[in-house]
DNA sequence: CCAAAAGTGTTGAGCTTACACCCATGT
DNA sequence: ACATGGGTGTAAGCTCAACACTTTTGG
């Protein structure tokens, strides 16, 4: 079904940036490729975009494969065209970025797809222009969190203020004042107290917090500062 | 050379959204279509991807088809991808934004493509999805301009603080206090006086600044607060 | 001399930062 | 009891928002 015959018909695929948060530090989810070109090489998750499939959907489809989950946060990054950015055929690639609770993956997925999680920082080499993505999903990432109450995607339903500060200090590589940081999360209004403590602290036990969901929804497009200058 | 065998290729389109700045409102550069489908509306300007052309090169041909310029602002906005967006054929859009100085673009290729400058805020109705495209384009420009100094590019090279305001005024569709805007824009470094006087102004004749090259590079990826809480 | 727009100064409120102390827990 | 990490209070400085007056120009 060429309707508008002169023109190209391309390679379109998707590729996924999977941040996730191991308590430390941001993680990616990657796979080492057991086909060529690249064999045995770092990749983002990626595919195809099907014929009769929208390119969220195809996002969706592609991240439940590797990771069997639903419901994430997702959001397009960018799209990338360069004419040999793939050294086998022309692909223009659509990226997306995904924020995931790191313990709800589906291990078995990950073992069958030959994934892993590698340390966000001190990553290995990515193949094709992997990389770059990556440079910019975390750009995006810092933009976003800064400014949205963003960060809550990557921890469990129940955390507490010293783990959602650990996070901020792992997005922006450094480090924040527990006190500040404490009370700017707090003024939001959009944590609620459960009353349950951590109880796996071998020191004080931190309250554990849940997400106000309705002000969440509510306050997410509101333009706040999370962070002192960056 | 399908060395993917058994992928499909699609279509890439690519759609620009072009601003400019009338002095008093933000202005949309589209053409009015004289061939089918939706002859006679109002369209973006766009394009199909080549073959052999990077998408950043593709934006950048298109939008000197239309307006002569080179070298102007683009960004990559999104990427538009729903099976039934084009009603043709499916084609996938990248959608690029570009901000340009109203006044020097190329009178005799608008003539010719049948283009015009529109209204942004009581824009007509715009074919397919271009309506969203827009929308999101504009919720990126207010983004960014509240946080980078982005808003010059609509400007000529030299400008008053007064017209500068009138910019801020019209992305934000709000009033803004003259004299905390003044000195706002003024301490960020990046406005030098040229010495010289606006002529045009019937009034008190207003300063004329030009930018700071130097300084508006270095500190273009900065964050700042150029507005109050939007 | 008057109207209209440009330029500048001040002040109070609120926010941010930097800092110190107390509490709970396990060893 | 002590080390470790959690929780809260406060004061100083700064930025921002709100506001009023003076200057320049053309008519």
């Amino acid at each position: 079904m060429n309707r508008y015959p002169h023109s190209t018909r391309l390679l379109v695929a998707i590729d996924c940036i999977i941040f996730g948060f191991g308590g430390e530090e941001i993680k990616l989810l990657v796979i080492k490729r057991n086909f060529e070109p690249e064999r045995g090489k770092w990749s983002l998750m990626g595919g195809f975009v099907n014929e009769e499939e929208d390119l969220e959907v195809g996002a969706e489809r592609i991240l439940f494969e590797l990771t069997g989950l639903n419901n994430i946060y997702v959001e397009q990054l960018q799209t990338f065209g360069k004419v040999n950015r793939d050294p086998v055929e022309r692909t223009i690639s659509v990226v997306f970025f995904a924020l995931i609770n790191i313990h709800n993956h589906d291990e078995e997925s990950v073992r069958v797809h030959n994934a892993a999680w590698i340390s966000l920082k001190n990553r290995p080499a990515l193949i094709f222009d992997h990389e770059k993505m990556v440079e910019i999903a975390l750009e995006r990432l810092r933009y976003k969190a800064a400014l949205h109450p963003i960060g809550f995607e990557l921890l469990p339903e129940k955390f507490t203020i010293p783990q959602l500060q650990k996070l901020y200090e792992a997005i922006y590589d450094m480090k924040l004042d527990r006190r500040n940081f404490s009370r700017k999360i707090l003024s939001t209004g959009l944590l609620v107290d459960t009353g349950e403590k951590n109880e796996n602290s071998a020191t004080k036990k931190a309250t554990l917090y849940r997400l106000d969901k309705e002000r969440y929804e509510s306050k997410f497009h509101a333009f706040w500062y999370f962070m002192p200058d960056l």
